[in-house]
DNA sequence: ATCGGGAATTAACTTGGGTTTATCGCCGCC
DNA sequence: GGCGGCGATAAACCCAAGTTAATTCCCGAT
């Protein structure tokens, strides 16, 4: 799917990747969300902005995969979440408004974002059951078990923020389980 | 779009809206997700059910509203959570095999789906952030602010459920707002 | 009117997480 | 080797929410 987009832009001459070093901040919140983001390698975060400072990490974006500031295709609006990257990273972006004329004209494209939208779906679904259902502990074995890998890569801050707590009750969590000193 | 779906089912000797009183149960989690619902009149609640017995309650359903048991339309799988009738409603079931042919035959009806998954996707959307971000307080008043008269319909315990609380915990936050008594 | 039942509230206690501040460990740099 | 900075951990304290149990309120049935 990003093979099939890059060829796309490349042919439009729109395909300009670029590498930026861990901390870039790539878009924003409150930003115009007008581009579409394609990561080819490293991990980004996308994470919300609370009125009194804090951040809380809505998703991380692993290697390869695609992502917006709003949360869906269009090409008006302003970024819900802003995105900053934890690695070294390569990404490209492109014009949302390309992007739509692109996908009209290709039945390959429209399966393929048929197929991504299904899939966020069903992952924003799993996120917000385990919000909702179960405590922070629960989450981060969760965590641990689905996506070992990630959590190896991840600052402990940044897996707090994501499970939705403090890096200190985080830290608590681990000690409760035996994990720290053990990596 | 409920109508032009009713008008569908009809041609096919498939429309058999019914009437439930409150505390229906319509499906179960776990149960095989075949099928689409259609509330016409009514109020229903979707809800998880965790290990320990609690649930959790995911969206409500107000009026009128299309869900299904799995969060997409997909014919199989199952269930991930239930849904209850809050209040008397009226409801129809289709089958989603039926649904997929009728959609990938009407240019309207994708349409409509179409429209109805960006909605569903940024309530979601929304959603998420809030159980992420906000205090249980601050849900609770972005409810009363956002969906009043959702909130005069349902059950201090339903609400509690939707927010991530126990009901005791909601009574007490009302305390703090000066709102027992009063609402 | 009164009785019974469900919903909401209250109280008392426990637990988990937030906040602040301090300490420790590690690593890069000079 | 020593310094500085960052991430993780620890300690002390506070508050929000969970838990259990009791009480009040309301409303409908008898």
């Amino acid at each position: 799917m990003i093979d099939r987009l890059a060829t796309l832009a490349r042919a439009d001459g729109l395909w300009h990747p670029r590498d930026c070093p861990a901390g870039t901040e790539l878009f924003a919140l409150g930003e115009p969300s007008s581009q579409f983001w394609v990561l080819e390698r490293g991990l980004v975060k996308l994470g919300y902005l609370t009125a009194s400072g804090e951040d809380w990490i809505k998703s991380f974006i692993v290697d390869q995969g695609l992502f917006t500031g709003s949360g869906d295709l269009s090409p008006d609006g302003t970024n819900r979440y802003g995105a900053t990257c934890l690695e070294p990273c390569r990404v490209a972006a492109l014009p949302l408004a390309w992007l739509g004329e692109r996908i009209a004209g290709s039945p390959e494209l429209q399966g393929d974002f048929a197929r991504f939208a299904a899939w966020l779906q069903a992952r924003k679904q799993r996120r917000e059951e385990a919000l909702l259902c179960a405590s922070a502990e629960q989450r981060y074995r969760d965590l641990l078990v689905h996506d070992g890998a990630l959590a190896a890569r991840l600052r402990q801050a940044d897996i707090a923020r994501y499970i939705g707590i403090t890096p200190i009750a985080l830290s608590r969590i681990r000690k409760r389980l035996g994990l720290t000193g053990a990596g």
